[in-house]
DNA sequence: ATAGGGCGTCGAAGCGCTTCGACTGCTTTC
DNA sequence: GAAAGCAGTCGAAGCGCTTCGACGCCCTAT
């Protein structure tokens, strides 16, 4: 193991000096910088980042929650946890990865040890328990989420509300009136998750203003879950010709579904989904939907850490504007009898 | 930030002392170690990481690289790297997440800085660059995929020859003579990801055994590339009764044309997917798959991580046995005309 | 000429922890 | 009854880095 004592020997130069070269914080001249870099190289150096978090008080790593839960839709986090990544690592940090397992404990661990400089939470609840903690402490910090008091915190998120307002308005244009959405398990609602919460509350304000008729249903994804969700739906409100689905799960199901059931969309129904991109172009209908931006909000949640950690930036809500594509899955509402 | 001179202090002990309370490597009397414990408690104490990975140059953090490349099922990465992540816990490591991005590049970072004291590797090549860096170091690394040449390496795989051999089976014995494997997108092949050709290999030999024709095709996954594929397939093997897909992204698609074809399954065409059991279970049909244990494979790859730092276990290929679970979409062969 | 001020470099003092050797009282052992 | 061993504790020496103050040098402004 090649330490900075050695490079300095070797460069024939103190060891202030290659550290001065390395962090750049005072000048050097340009023929001892060279040499520096030279015997840096030959001598195949890298800093040990035990001595220099110790040394520093920074340990150049970001830590990101991540919620262990598999009753939401995986490649979403999987994304944003990749686009964090990538991110971190162009600021110089790298990734801790937490599973929320731990809960609060972890926050205590990683603040406490300084295992990390500053954390990223993912899947935060309406009222989690993970944030008094983050108050409580100097540590930068950004959530991705939205929970109900943002007070002194920093969080970036798709803008779920006016996502379900958006959808709505979709629909409400073709002419649908009656309106069923397909929403994640019941699961996530019960634990406050605030994506659902706020995304519901978007649909109904929307459609209450619009005049629509709403009808919600939580959905556990898959066809048999989803095949009885459907039936109660029309069951319930037999002239249903709009879906809004957020459960990416569902969407086969139900597509499926409603063609099983002789229902043409987008003849005789429109489906708007709220997912990815890439679930909306390989479904099986090409679909109208929102996308849930998950690259954007890792890219921005690590833009806004990073500024935090810099002494620039403060604590703020970043609300990403909702953008709907129109596919193949919405159209006008078929003539009413 | 409360440091372990400052618990000494409080509890009347030197700094060795609760250093040694902590680690359990000298022993205590019982009074002593309750005292430190209690002001350790008391005053909220975390040893701090950086000066801990410098005095023992260990950091108990294992770096996990995880690819970046979206080609390929996802859920089945994330659900070995929550295993993972979990998994370190439990033995008292954190993970370090690094995407494939860096490549060997941040092999060589993670060895030098001493930032990690060990690495599994996911997604690896036949011939993958960063073979030759972890053989070169004697930081220990577990591998989750087979390379092409393992010697003085720790592999965790599933056994994918065996699973096509087993698929195979399954469809030979049910009289099934023609045979079409819908793989990975093309890019997996190119880059000779092991998995995907492994699981070929054991499908041809074994088919060849018994037999049986074998059309193999690659297929992006999504409705459009299924439907050219699969055009291509009936015409090319009008007699094709037999599926095994290996392609998350491809098995919605394929059921939804095999029924707009008219084909029902299983009564005209079975279908076998390698798949998790999530989706084999939540597909339009109850799918017959082997499924890939991703949990068990992250698991395992810790535990033998594990071993290795502490000295037990040694280098090992370990292939977990494939298990076929038979469900609704495969049955006998249909009478041939 | 001389004071002032950058610039470039060095030495030394830590950062908070682990760990080794040494020491003190005991208890065992023959 | 002396030698040996052990449990329990302490002090001190680092681990490899950052960073502060100091110093010498040369350039500029007076």
């Amino acid at each position: 193991m090649v330490t900075l004592a050695e490079v300095a020997r070797h460069a024939g130069v103190s060891a202030s000096t290659v550290s001065y070269v390395l962090s750049g914080k005072r000048s050097i001249s340009t023929t001892t910088r060279q040499r520096v870099e030279e015997s840096i190289r030959k001598l195949g150096y890298h800093p040990n980042a035990g001595a220099r978090a110790l040394a520093s008080s920074k340990s150049n790593i970001i830590a990101l929650m991540i919620p262990l839960r598999t009753d939401m839709y995986v490649p979403v986090m999987m994304e944003i946890a990749i686009a964090v990544a990538a991110g971190a690592r162009t600021h110089g940090y790298d990734i801790l990865l937490l599973t929320g397992e731990e809960g609060p404990d972890a926050v205590r661990r990683v603040t406490g040890s300084g295992l990390a400089d500053a954390m990223i939470l993912m899947d935060v609840e309406l009222d989690d328990e993970r944030l008094p903690l983050l108050r409580g402490t100097d540590q930068p910090s950004v959530l991705i989420g939205l929970p109900a008091d943002t007070e002194g915190l920093t969080c970036v998120d798709l803008d779920f509300r006016a996502t379900g307002a958006l959808c709505v308005e979709h629909l409400a244009e073709l002419g649908h009136r009656d309106i069923a959405v397909i929403g994640e398990a019941a699961a996530v609602y019960e634990r406050h998750t605030g994506f659902a919460e706020r995304t519901l509350d978007g649909l109904r304000t929307r459609a209450r203003e619009l005049g629509l008729r709403l009808l919600h249903r939580p959905c556990d994804g898959g066809y048999d879950a989803m095949a009885v969700t459907l039936a109660r739906v029309f069951d319930e409100r037999p002239g249903t010709t709009g879906f809004v689905v957020q459960n990416e799960a569902a969407v086969e199901p139900l597509l499926a579904l409603l063609r099983q059931q002789g229902r043409a969309v987008p003849e005789d129904v429109s489906v708007v989904a709220v997912c990815p991109d890439q679930v909306a172009t390989q479904a099986s209908v090409r679909l109208t939907s929102v996308a849930v931006p998950a690259q954007e909000m890792g890219r921005r949640a690590v833009e806004h850490l990073v500024a935090k950690l810099e002494g620039r930036g403060s604590d703020e809500v970043v609300l990403l504007a909702p953008e709907l594509t129109v596919r193949a899955s919405s159209g006008p509402a078929p003539a009413r009898p």
